[in-house]
This record gives structure tokens, C-alpha cells and sequence, in this order.
DNA sequence: TTGACATGCAAGTGTTCACTTGCCTATCGT
DNA sequence: ACGATAGGCAAGTGAACACTTGCATGTCAA
């Protein structure tokens, strides 16, 4: 990974995956995900998802802290604002 | 190209400049669009910008109609919701 | 019609990426 | 202390991607 900005970040379909679970809450361990990322059907690796965890951290969209021999994670979708400020969405362009 | 879904079209920093410049003005031809990128630095080929503008084609966020031997672009950024949408930008979280 | 212009198509190449594999470190319970 | 748990590090592999190269197609001006 040479650098992992927020749109680089988005590009894979299983960090997508990661950051709807840590939106919808906070304090996930790297095994919680594992647990639920393959209950969800999507068989991934403890390493696999470590490193998708480390793209996510390098672009900010998740923090993580040490807890004891865990590391908690949650989402921050600020550097998403970058996106919406950067290309404004309009409205349907469809002129009916 | 397996699919150009609008996560993986955001993913290039040269189809980012691409969306840019057609946000910023419609109706530009694939030429005009080289021309204004080797101004701006950005040293790209002919066919390396076509394949771009196929992806971004393919992904919605680009729009393209033939007009004589050229083909217009326009940006449209309405695929640029799903985004907003499926992680909302909250605010800044530091409880200063 | 003929040549120049604007673009498309398709195969080939080198790099980046996602994932695995194997081993290592640190923390908790007993 | 010792085994089990939670995670990290780094090299290797295969696939996807960005880009090039060469040729083909269609359109406009003379």
C-alpha cells in the first residue's frame, strides 16, 4: 500500500463492510468483526481483515485504541466530508 | 475491469482530476479533456484517459453523448448519494 | 473522394493490491 | 510461571489494474 487515502479506503467492497459495522457501533474488536463479517457470509481472514483495519486507520475513517490485549475500534465518516465538499451532489438532472 | 462500481471509479487520482474538470464544465471532448490535464501537469495519454472515461462511464458518474466524430462529457454526481447516504457525515466528534 | 482528425478496440506489460503463511509480541486467567 | 488469548509483522503469491502499443472505424474539410 503506497498511501491509503479515503477514496482508496472505499475501494474495497469488504472495507465497506467493516465501516457499516463500526457505524453501527462502536468498540469493536478485531475478533468481533471477524465474528460477524462471517456470520454475514463473507469468510475473511483474521490477517485480511487486520489489514483492511490499518487502510481504514491510515485514512481516518477509523480510529482504534488499546484495551488491555484488545484493540477497540470506531468509525469517524469525517473524512468522507471531503468527498460531498469536493463534488456537491445535485439533484436529478432529469428534466422531465 | 471485472465491474466499475462508483467506489472503485473514485479510487484513481487521474479520474478524481477528470471529475473535477467536468463538475466545473460540461460538453468537453476527450481531447480538450488531455489538453487541459497536461496543462495542469498531469501527463496522460490519449488512451489512457479514454479507459478512464470509460470507468467513470460505467460507474454513472459520467455521462457521454456523441456529436459528430466527438464525444461530450458531462459529470453527474447523483451516484456520489449512495455515499452520503450509507455513512452519514456526522459532526466533528472531539468533545472540546 | 481523399486525407486529416477524433475516437474505439484489443492484446501485452509492469505495478499495485488483497490475501495467505509463518512466526513473533503482549496481555489475561489460573 | 505458564498456557491461552488477542493481535502484529513480514515475505510470498495470484489477480486486478493502469498504461502502452498497434490497428481499425467513423466523420469532417478540401
Amino acid at each position: 500500500m503506497i498511501v491509503a487515502d479515503v477514496y482508496r479506503a472505499l475501494a474495497d467492497p469488504t472495507r465497506r463492510r467493516i465501516l457499516d459495522l463500526l457505524v453501527q457501533r462502536d468498540g469493536v474488536t478485531l475478533f468481533e468483526i471477524c465474528s460477524v463479517l462471517t456470520e454475514a457470509g463473507t469468510e475473511s481472514s483474521r490477517q485480511a481483515i487486520s489489514q483492511h483495519l490499518s487502510v481504514l486507520e491510515e485514512s481516518g475513517l477509523v480510529h482504534a485504541t488499546k484495551v488491555g490485549r484488545t484493540k477497540v475500534h470506531r468509525a469517524d465518516t469525517e473524512p468522507l466530508r471531503e468527498i460531498t465538499e469536493r463534488w456537491p451532489v445535485d439533484r436529478k438532472e432529469t428534466q422531465s
